[in-house]
DNA sequence: CTCGCCACCTGGGGGC
DNA sequence: TGCCCCCAGGTGGCGA
């Protein structure tokens, strides 16, 4: 007895894959779809086991009986963090950069690079993630103050993330606009890529100091990063409704990336030849016609 | 407090 | 063919 092809998440994939396939790492967008597609399947089951694989970033914080017995009552997200709600306390799942979630037929040990496993009374939840950059943290708490949830900014999408509190958080910042925004105690949930979209979207020069940008600008940005993470989740969401009604891979139905991973390439807009730079030991994509200091 | 840099990890790709 | 090195990324932690 499998589970609908629906209930799967869209995986993420190497480098070289994702550059293929356009498959994007999983920033705030790819963790709301995944959180969007395991809700329904995850929330009510019990607990049979936990498995631990490779350790992860961190310790799991308890033995693996711990779990056993418990029902997962709710799944939320954090910026870019996984939130299971279970009975007596918090499953803190971070997917890292090669990190995905999905159901798998018991009984089936942990596969390949899968390193942590809920088994339930409707199947297994499988973490795989190939770098272990992730993290699965049991946290005995229903309170969310877990110290690496205590620092986070803003949710960009919620009505407390605009112009006029972006260009707050932004004041006194002598940091490039590129670096503070990959902080995420300034908003919650950006990774490399949707910040390099984000400051083309609002014709943003990634050098720029952070604190210099007017407030109109701060406006215009808190509006991009909204309309990307928006525009990112419901390709997302089309993406797994297509699950619904074919075999098809994932990721073929992401929201091409306009900067990102194309230099030397035409911008859209302008047709200048796009720029790398590196900022912070990372690469940013910006185009110097379009993006403004 | 802020900033800039490092370590962590792995598979794929390029160079030789 | 095979080997070695480099690279991508998020985040906590470090020293300045």
């Amino acid at each position: 007895m499998g589970y609908p092809k629906s209930f799967r998440t869209q995986t993420v994939a190497t480098r070289a894959h994702r550059l293929k396939h356009n498959v994007k790492m999983p920033e705030l967008p790819e963790v709301e779809v995944t959180r969007r597609g395991l809700l329904d399947a995850a929330v009510g089951r019990r607990i049979h086991a936990s498995l631990v694989g490779k350790p992860l970033r961190w310790p799991l914080g308890c033995a693996d009986a711990t779990l056993a017995g418990r029902h997962i009552t709710g799944l939320a997200r954090r910026g870019k963090y996984l939130l299971f709600a279970i009975e007596g306390g918090c499953l803190i799942v971070h997917l890292g950069m090669s990190g995905s979630l999905r159901w798998a037929d018991l009984p089936v040990p942990l596969g390949p690079h899968e390193h942590f496993g809920l088994d339930t009374d409707r199947g297994g939840l499988r973490l795989r993630d190939p770098r272990r950059f992730g993290a699965v943290i049991w946290h005995p708490s229903n309170l969310p103050e877990h110290p690496l949830l205590a620092g986070l900014g803003p949710e960009p999408l919620l009505p407390g993330f605009d112009g006029g509190s972006l260009h707050r958080a932004l004041a006194g910042r002598r940091a490039p606009i590129k670096a503070v925004l990959l902080d995420q105690s300034v908003v919650a949930g950006l990774g490399n890529i949707y910040v390099c979209e984000a400051l083309f979207a609002a014709g943003i020069d990634p050098r720029l100091p952070a604190g210099n940008l007017s407030a109109k600008r701060c406006r215009r940005l808190a509006e991009a990063i909204r309309t990307i993470l928006d525009q990112a989740i419901a390709m997302g969401g089309s993406t797994l409704r297509d699950f619904a009604h074919t075999d098809g891979g994932s990721g073929h139905f992401q929201l091409a990336a306009r900067v990102y991973g194309r230099a030397n390439a035409p911008c859209d807009v302008c047709g200048r030849a796009l720029q790398r730079i590196v900022q912070g030991q990372r690469s940013t994509y910006f185009c110097a016609g379009c993006q403004r200091a």
